[in-house]
DNA sequence: GGCTTCGGGAATCATC
DNA sequence: CGATGATTCCCGAAGC
């Protein structure tokens, strides 16, 4: 570190880690402008770069923007008390009074996404963290390429679905990422997602192949690159007729009002989300 | 009954 | 080595 050459100061722990992160982002700016390919810290990245049978376009994408894990309080949350479902169960002072403060409505795809790392990072140690499911769904749900196996159900509220016939190709192209040994499937990846319903970071919609994010993690993501899409929401799209709430959100059933009803000012989350609510 | 989807347990692997 | 996250395999239930 530059920095540490005689500092002024001592520099704490949380100094340390700061400009861990801060070198972290200088290193992801660089590769992104030069390499994208290049760092083996970036192997998920490179998986598909000589191999695409798939066509699977995002998996070339250097997914800075998907990881500068903002401190969001989404991990205060999630490190609430589980139980079982904790949506379901848990306080209602789980949620962090933080989220809805910045909309995700707002033009946030105007912000520098590069510079987002240099905030805290909830990981330990050196090295860059591993791109996550979540993070690697929310890439795909915005990118065009990947719009005939996943799409946004409604933007605004974070839920997405697989669409039947691709959603095979999805899983297969998030294998291909992680270099698996194996290929992924549907099934597995569900699997996982379910998994996701215990920390809260995705959870199931009642609705067939429908997930939903957590307002938090879909604030953090969704800063990035989905700002039009955002502040554009509840446009209904693509085959089979399974997107965007036929009716009202209470098609979502009781998963629906379970994640909303979290939030002890409910309409403020919804107006401070939704368009629709304003 | 067959198929698809879903939910979860458990073991295992990879990474930090 | 432990924690964490993901993968893999498996089973059973439910809905169409």
């Amino acid at each position: 570190m530059v920095l540490a050459e005689g500092p002024p100061y001592k520099m704490s722990a949380l100094d340390t880690d700061i400009n861990q992160h801060f070198q972290d982002a200088i290193d992801v700016i660089q590769h992104h402008s030069e390499s994208p390919y290049s760092d083996p810290g970036y192997k998920y990245y490179e998986t598909l770069g000589t191999h695409q049978p798939l066509g699977c376009q995002i998996s070339c994408y250097l997914v800075t923007p998907t990881h500068p894990d903002t401190p969001s309080p989404v991990y205060d949350w999630t490190s609430a008390p589980l139980g079982s479902q904790h949506l379901q169960s848990s306080g209602q002072q789980s949620w962090p009074p933080g989220v809805p403060e910045v909309s995700v409505g707002q033009p946030v795809a105007l912000e520098p996404p590069q510079f987002y790392p240099v905030l805290p990072v909830p990981r330990h140690g050196k090295g860059r963290k591993k791109l996550r499911l979540y993070e690697y769904l929310h890439e795909a749900l915005s990118d065009p390429a990947m719009a005939d196996s996943i799409q946004w159900t409604d933007t605004a509220n974070g839920t997405f679905h697989f669409v039947s016939k691709n959603k095979e190709r999805l899983a297969e192209c998030w294998g291909q990422r992680k270099g698996n040994r194996k290929t992924m499937t549907y099934q597995k990846m569900a699997r996982a997602l379910r998994n996701y319903s215990r920390s809260g970071e995705i959870i199931k919609v009642r609705r067939k192949l429908t997930y939903q994010f957590n307002p938090a993690i879909l604030q953090r993501l969704g800063g990035i690159d989905q700002g039009p899409q955002l502040r554009a929401p509840a446009n209904p799209s693509g085959p089979g007729g399974a997107q965007g709430p036929p009716g009202e959100p209470a098609s979502y059933g009781p998963d629906w009002y379970s994640w909303y009803g979290h939030y002890p000012l409910q309409e403020q989350w919804f107006s401070a989300t939704d368009p629709r609510h304003l």
